[in-house]
DNA sequence: GTGCGCCGTCAAATCGTTTTGCCTCAGGAA
DNA sequence: TTCCTGAGGCAAAACGATTTGACGGCGCAC
């Protein structure tokens, strides 16, 4: 019928069709419709066959959108990431991905470049669109406590900061301790002028932490010249290293607070002519694709970026299920160290 | 006024305000506020101020996903790759969201894995969804036949790939350029047994006839020998190049169909004790973040990620818009080569 | 004085679903 | 027979915006 009169003329865009054009022809009310795709309240066997018969020959697809607005539900998170270029936030975002795909989940992406104002406009576009949940992976500290205030209905889970609102939940990579690792490791091999490239001032602070700890707990004494900072990238990293390499008591083993700057650092050594680990070791923190492709091949702590996901994406489930509901869990993820050739 | 009540007994879960809500409070009607919301038709200056009072008072944000139904646009467009943690595909997709970022588009991202199967499903979840544009970077021909048939409505940029639909442009880099300078290159460096390792049968084929082309002006023979393939890894360019290496007429030069197989090439040359490029040349193909992090940096061929996604945004707002309406266009992207230190 | 056009405003229809309340009918129990 | 129950179906009201058509004033030209 419908098929016939379009090769007549053909003038009007093939618009979709709408579960009332499926109950028409099927001859049943669109309520009937409704309730055999959902199944939510029966629906006799004989209807039910002619429906989907008619479905199937009209090729109708429901519209999610008029759906997502009568439900209020969107099928659909976001995750604001700073960057999703950084492999980090890309792995992390795929383990969130597959873990809410199952469920018929879409992920929205939003790259912050780690600007608090740019996060706050995602945050409530997010809102706006009616995002069932939202992974939170940027920013540390500082930017969070506005966000709290945007919404209180709407689950929210961080990563890597406990954020202060009674829907939200934590998973942390266990930075600190990996830190006290990778240190207690470098003065277990009998390196004694340990140093260490930190992140900018007031970023990545547990790192740190969990080194200083390490060399108390080691009895290393860790003058001030020995602790430098670095801006996360590689040629920060170089820079720092340079500097380091200068000192008049050259450190024999350097801990960087990433893999990046750790790269960096190779670098240095490298073009220094200098054996790693026999001169210098050292030690990095992400364990990046790019930490076996140097050579030696980078000695690593783990930050568990997909699981990092994919836990977000559970948290998140079991909150949107029902399943759970109450005050903000937090679940705290190893970092363990990988040994390979640099220390 | 409102934190007072809150504070009073805080039973009602605070649900959004409405336009209704606004336009009461602010004694007008729902039609009003959105005129001066979105400026489509004259409001008096006096009611206009009144308004907007109003919506700052009660907070109102307009619920975007009853406007998306209303108006038949989601300001979102669906970018379905392979794989977000390949670093070429995260590129792609922060360029393309760059590109359509300020013209309010979000960008959901879906991960395909190659999947025929996935890329239907995708595609047709984004149509569902009412997107208002798909980048298809997924896939290169086989897959992309039936995918014309789901939608005749909303714009499709394909990247890498042409594909039947009218409404569908295509941004292809310029592979076969890029692979003929490279071939070219090693043969006026002097080069004379020179090989390639492939990707899988049926892929990246153009690359193949760049080189090819390549030899075939230089007037250098390819034994089959020489042609070998690699499944675009790293483990598979290792094998490939081992395969190589053993042959009783060993290559002195490789031109590797991309950067990650070119790094497994490299790792042999290590291993073997062949000097870089002495022994042997290297030259990648993509230019990805890990070619200047091994010794010595990888000679390639750029792969412009970034730029594809930026192109691939653009043409979709120029349709988006109605600034162009026609058949589909193929922008082709220049694939310059980067010389480093493996050639 | 009349007609015309413009400005500002509103009521009502629309987008395509889901969901609630009600109705009918058949069958079994009392 | 009467009452009750459950199954199967429909009409209509949401959901929260945008957009169209109409209407009452007002100023201006004729």
């Amino acid at each position: 019928m419908l098929p016939m009169s379009r090769s007549e003329v053909e003038p009007s865009p093939p618009s979709r069709v709408t579960i009332a054009q499926v109950a028409s022809h099927a001859g049943v009310s669109p309520t009937t419709v409704s309730h055999v795709l959902s199944g939510k309240r029966a629906v006799g066997a004989a209807t039910r066959g002619t429906v989907l018969a008619a479905i199937r020959e009209l090729g109708y697809r429901p519209n999610i959108v008029a759906r997502n607005l009568r439900t209020r539900r969107s099928h659909m998170i976001a995750v604001v990431v700073p960057d999703i270029t950084n492999p980090f936030y890309a792995v992390l975002t795929r383990g969130l991905a597959d873990a809410v795909d199952a469920a018929g989940l879409g992920t929205y992406v939003c790259n912050t470049d780690g600007q608090h104002d740019r996060e706050l406009k995602f945050f409530q576009d997010a809102m706006d669109r009616g995002v069932d949940g939202i992974v939170f992976a940027s920013g540390e500290t500082a930017s969070q406590v506005r966000l709290a205030e945007v919404d209180q209905q709407t689950p929210i889970v961080c990563i890597g900061a406990q954020l202060d609102h009674p829907l939200c939940d934590a998973v942390i990579p266990d930075d600190e301790t990996g830190s006290r690792a990778a240190g207690a490791f470098l003065a277990a091999r009998g390196y004694k002028r340990i140093a260490m490239i930190q992140g900018p001032p007031h970023y990545g602070m547990t790192r740190t932490a969990g080194f200083r700890s390490a060399m108390q707990a080691a009895k290393r004494k860790v003058p001030a010249e020995r602790m430098v900072r670095g801006d996360w990238t590689r040629k920060g990293g170089y820079t720092a290293m340079k500097a380091l390499m200068t000192l008049t008591s050259r450190p024999d083993a350097v801990f960087c607070a990433n893999d990046l700057m750790a790269i960096g650092a190779l670098d240095v050594a490298h073009e220094l002519g200098l054996s790693v680990p026999d001169d210098v070791a050292i030690v990095g923190f992400d364990d990046v694709d790019a930490a076996t492709i140097v050579t030696p091949h980078l000695t690593t702590v783990r930050n568990p970026a997909y699981e990092a996901g994919g836990t977000a994406g559970d948290l998140l489930l079991s909150r949107m299920s029902g399943r759970y509901t109450g005050t903000g869990r937090t679940v705290v993820l190893p970092c363990p160290l990988v040994e390979r050739g640099t220390a």
